[in-house]
DNA sequence: ACGATTTGACCATT
DNA sequence: AATGGTCAAATCGT
């Protein structure tokens, strides 16, 4: 839809804009810090720390870049049919979340899949309102409401992968219907939007970050809170694009997490055909202190990818898992 | 003091 | 009966 790209658009042009803040920081930079050559050895290794952080600045911003552009990869699901979001794994194809054996289908109302990397998190602010063993995996599930709206109906379980535990998979329940009424107050998000998918690692329960902030940053985000606001994108299970381990952030505590900006009132719900994007950052999911650490893999810019759903789905009621789903490059 | 998280118990579904 | 999902009191962190 026009609207998918417009958001990419505006995404693009700030990315494009921080590349060229970003080299003329550095261009500033290396007037006032003389790069290794210096007198002194701190200046020098100040500088080449400066220099270091600004390159992998300028670096992550390019994978997001790449990524965006990649975005037209998109894939629109018609809503109720579900997709798993492999991030990570170079676009060689993410490993699927097989249904387990015992594993029952909810039937109230949609559902989606969505196995992603650690350290990734959505915009939106989930309060954790259980956490149970499931029969035959090594984790247990946490179940996550909307946090923003007690009416809101948006739920999310997040449990950690078996097979790859560098992976949580997030199944999502119901859109958000808190964004129809109130939007959240407005702060300085840039673009419209988000609605962010995403998963975390971490043990905190995570917060959001602007999108520029998470690219910039490569830290875990062990138990931070996250402070600017957010950006990010459109809906969520239409497409993914794995930011490089660098551009995952901090994550917020869980009680601000997200504060979904606002001018995003706009905000999908899953299943409407404005986003094509998604970006992940750290999430709340996580508060749970068992999850892993790991990095998300960067998207290789191979080409457009095409998001191949495999053949053992397995269908449900409302519910649907894709058990595999791959990411290959087009050639 | 308030709000979020934890965790055991209860409920619903298969 | 077994299992997953939700509730709610207790606990913890701010």
């Amino acid at each position: 839809m026009a609207a998918a790209g417009s958001v990419g658009a505006t995404m693009e042009r700030f990315i494009v804009g921080a590349q060229k803040s970003t080299n003329q920081l550095k261009a500033v930079l290396a007037k006032l810090l003389p790069a290794a050559g210096g007198a002194r050895a701190g200046a020098g290794s100040s500088a080449g720390a400066v220099d270091a952080l600004l390159s992998d600045i300028t670096d992550s911003l390019s994978q997001v870049l790449t990524s965006l552009r990649l975005g037209a990869l998109n894939t629109q699901r018609p809503p109720g049919q579900s997709s798993i979001v492999v991030v990570g794994g170079g676009g060689s194809g993410g490993r699927s979340a097989p249904r387990r054996c015992g594993q029952r289908a909810r039937t109230d109302g949609e559902c989606r899949l969505i196995v992603l990397q650690n350290e990734v998190q959505d915009s939106y602010t989930w309060r954790k309102y259980g956490q149970k063993e499931i029969l035959g995996a090594r984790f247990p599930r946490s179940y996550f409401k909307c946090g923003r709206k007690p009416s809101c109906l948006a739920k999310k379980h997040v449990q950690q992968s078996d097979a790859d535990p560098s992976k949580l998979e997030i199944t999502y329940h119901n859109g958000h219907t808190c964004d129809d009424d109130s939007p959240p107050p407005s702060s300085s998000h840039i673009v419209p939007d988000p609605r962010i998918i995403s998963s975390g690692t971490q043990r905190n329960a995570a917060g959001l970050v602007p999108v520029a902030t998470a690219v910039l940053s490569s830290q875990p985000c062990i138990g931070q809170p996250p402070s600017p606001p957010l950006r990010s994108v459109p809906d969520m299970m239409t497409t993914g694009v794995a930011l490089p381990a660098s551009a995952v952030v901090p994550a917020a505590s869980s009680t601000q997490y997200d504060p979904v900006p606002d001018d995003t009132a706009s905000t999908p719900s899953i299943g409407e055909e404005e986003a094509e994007l998604l970006l992940f950052i750290p999430s709340p999911a996580c508060s749970q202190s068992e999850l892993l650490h790991t990095e998300v893999a960067k998207v290789e810019p191979l080409g457009p990818p095409v998001w191949m759903e495999h053949d053992d789905v397995a269908h449900d009621d409302a519910c649907v898992a894709i058990s595999d789903f791959m990411v290959v490059p087009e050639v």
